[in-house]
RNA sequence: CGGGGAGUAGCGCAGCCUGGUAGCGCAUCUGGUUUGGGACCAGAGGGUCGAAGGUUCAAAUCCUUUCUCCCCGACCA
């Protein structure tokens, strides 16, 4: 993509009165526009960042054998009054349709996808089922703020599974568990993730949360030292401030638990980046869900659901990995891969050298953004930090004599000269 | 929802206290000089001062109401 043409304006400046780093930085990058507060516009360069994400969780929600649907955002009435959730669900978005009908806009999706697990599902053999979209929902939060961080509308992945026993529930659940940690690894905050014991909120007892460490975070979690394996990956768990006074819980998570040990355990500062709960039969009775089993006589399916949020991780991507220049995406999830500069637009030799460096790359298959702008050296190194891509391949006048072609690393700001045709990684 | 701060040009801000022709920077447009770390000179366009009401000869400025945004707290399937 030519710079020229891309539908985005920089900006050198941004209002004092934002101090979220991850708004700071994605609207001064031209990532997304704040239509009002929670609700924002993904422009060309955020849709490709959010885009990204989304496959990554769709390739590993594929990959443990989960399919993807997509459900509607606008609900019924009715459907919520089944569950008994219509008054319960403070955040959910009341309307009204077409003949004064009660509406809603879903900030989650158990009342529709039990019923529509009801016409797939009718014997044993049936189960277990997995189903899972990533779409938009939409929570009417008291105060939405942090950027991207706690929106109003905002993407989310949420998977249900529908199981026969609870065995089968558990060992799908390490799975999602399992699957979560390798998205987050993929989007480059791995590092920083700990796998979380939580409250279960109104579903059950208990949950898991996918903390990842950062001062800007709203939650406090007690990490637990060491590490225990998940399918075998060792994996760092903590403990959700939530449930730090809950001795039965504690007895249940930490091994030779004696009363006070919790106070040793390290606080830290984190914000949630993803939730997985077993429900049990709370919705399949509710909706009225059943399947017949070897004897002949209906039981209800035990669910779980498991949620997680794109573009709360692109928030949190933003918000950690930064620099007081910029933006640093990691590879898997950047707009673009490279940002190309053609330092001088004016000089027809350095123009050529660029221009064919940018086909060559494209024709390599290279995602590649090309600053082709007749503008100054300085604003396109000031412009390529902000943007974040991962590798900057700059060409310059001497440069375009010599046959070369300096290579900077973004996020280690390594530099070094390659002849044209090679790439740095 | 409670407390605090803020709304003035596309963006970022000053002006308000002490009422009297609405300013600066960035961005945009024109011309010229520039070109390896957000260049420079000259010129130009762009404003219902968040909204409504009130006080006054006169309101961006004072008073009342209201909306929105940001922060802290509460809340957070």
């Amino acid at each position: 993509m030519r710079r020229s043409h891309l539908f985005l304006k920089t900006r050198k400046e941004i209002s004092k009165e934002e101090v979220s780093r991850n708004a700071q930085l994605l609207t001064r990058g031209s990532y997304v526009n704040q239509v009002m507060a929670g609700v924002y516009s993904y422009l060309p360069l955020g849709l490709r960042v959010l885009t990204k994400i989304e496959q990554i969780v769709r390739e590993e929600m594929n990959a443990i054998g989960s399919q993807e649907v997509l459900m509607p955002a606008l609900h019924p009435r009715e459907i919520w009054d089944v569950t008994g959730r219509w008054d319960k669900v403070d955040v959910l978005f009341k309307l009204k349709g077409a003949g004064d009908r009660d509406l809603a806009l879903g900030p989650t999706h158990e009342e529709v996808v039990t019923p529509l697990a009801s016409t797939v599902i009718n014997s044993y053999r049936d189960l277990p089922q997995a189903v899972y979209h990533i779409q938009t929902k939409f929570r009417n939060e008291a105060r939405a703020k942090s950027g991207l961080l706690r929106g109003r509308e905002f993407r989310m992945k949420d998977l249900y599974s529908f199981h026969t026993t609870q065995e089968d529930l558990d060992t799908f659940y390490d799975r999602v568990m399992a699957a979560y940690m390798k998205i987050y690894r993929r989007i480059g905050l791995g590092e920083r993730t700990l796998i979380t014991y939580a409250s279960g909120g109104v579903f059950s007892k208990y949950s898991h949360e996918f903390q990842t460490l950062t001062d800007s975070g709203e939650d406090v979690v007690y990490a637990i030292p060491g590490t225990t394996e998940v399918l075998g990956v060792q994996e760092r768990f903590a403990i959700n401030s939530e449930i730090i006074d809950d001795q039965e819980a504690l007895r249940g998570i930490l091994p030779n638990y004696q009363p006070g040990d919790e106070q040793k355990l390290v606080q830290h500062k984190t914000i949630e980046v993803g939730n997985i709960f077993k429900l049990g039969t709370r919705f399949s009775s509710a909706c009225g869900l059943t399947f017949a089993d070897k004897d002949g006589k209906p039981q209800h399916p035990i669910m779980g659901c498991y949620g997680i949020g794109p573009s709360r991780m692109m928030g949190t991507i933003a918000e950690i990995l930064s620099d007081e220049k910029g933006l640093i995406w990691p590879e898997e999830v950047a707009p673009y891969k490279v940002n190309l500069l053609n330092l001088k637009a004016s000089d027809a030799t350095t123009t050529q050298a660029a221009d064919a460096l940018y086909d060559t790359l494209q024709r390599a298959g290279v995602e590649v953004l090309y600053d082709d702008r007749d503008v100054s050296a300085g604003e396109k190194f000031a412009d390529a930090d902000l943007l974040g891509c991962p590798w900057q391949a700059v060409v310059g006048p001497k440069g375009a004599e010599k046959g070369v072609v300096e290579w900077a690393n973004r996020r280690t700001g390594a530099k070094q000269e390659l002849p044209v045709g090679q790439w740095p990684w």
